[in-house]
DNA sequence: ATGGTAGACCTTCTA
């Protein structure tokens, strides 16, 4: 996070969202540049941890009813989970996700993804339940699909293209969430990420993997969603890159 | 061909 904080503030000027959802800050809470991003006026939460993970979720309006950590495994200390109420004309309550990558298949990582994604269903079909307008975003380490990534063949044996990993993932959206990207007619399965190594990036071998499941109520405001694939070839990029859903204020 | 890069950090782990 701090290593890129340039370029996310560059794109932050450029693109202007109301709100966002961070991943992988991989900094305790004291180390994340809360003053960086509240001085183009957001207001921010936090949940780090030293070295790995880390999330935040940066808001025009303030943030209430903070939840930091997926509820379900209380010795689970990866800080991968916060959600707030975004507080809105029209409000709309939005967790950030880091899902765990879950590699090597086999081993306990993959165990602790599987649990990990239980545990997101139970919390979704909670936030479900409340009727209101709810956005789940982040990096789900998920390929739900074939047409989702460049060559579905050399990831067969990727935790991220599991069939138990895309199963948990649809069991979750049928709870009777929106994909956001799937859900715009136009180029619904463009890439989110592009690995560092081998000219991946150059060589368009992408993987989309960074989604954004909508309750009804929020799905009914959406406009469009678009990942912004052109930061990648871009000054320091992350191997991410930013996923931009557009909602009404009023009913579509 | 099991390669290659990046970040935070205790010189290795995670992705």
């Amino acid at each position: 996070m701090n290593a890129r904080l340039e370029t996310v503030l560059g794109w932050f000027r450029d693109a202007n969202p109301d709100v966002a959802c961070l991943q992988e800050i991989k900094c305790v809470n004291e180390k994340f540049p809360a003053d960086a991003f509240e001085a183009l006026g957001y207001n921010v939460a936090v949940h780090g941890q030293k070295t790995y993970n880390g999330v935040a979720l940066l808001s025009k309006w303030p943030l209430e009813d903070v939840l930091k950590g997926l509820p379900g495994e209380e010795e689970d200390e990866q800080a991968r989970y916060l959600e707030a109420l975004v507080s809105a004309p029209s409000p709309i309550r939005v967790a950030t996700i880091y899902l765990p990558n879950g590699n090597p298949v086999g081993a306990e990582k993959f165990a602790y993804k599987l649990r990990w994604m239980a545990r997101l269903r139970q919390r979704a079909a909670t936030l479900l339940a409340l009727e209101e307008r709810v956005a789940l975003c982040g990096d789900y380490n998920v390929i739900p699909e074939p047409e989702d990534c460049d060559d579905p063949e050399s990831w067969r044996g990727d935790a991220l293209f599991q069939p138990e990993t895309r199963a948990a993932f649809r069991a979750i959206k049928w709870l009777g969430f929106t994909d956001a990207q799937a859900a715009v007619g136009r180029d619904p399965h463009a890439y989110t990420f592009w690995d560092y190594q081998a000219g991946a990036w150059q060589r368009d071998h992408g993987i989309r993997i960074d989604h954004i499941l909508l309750s009804p109520q929020a799905a009914d405001r959406l406009v469009d969603c678009e990942p912004h694939r052109s930061v990648r070839g871009g000054e320091k990029p992350s191997d991410h890159v930013p996923v931009v859903a557009t909602l009404s204020d009023c009913p579509a």
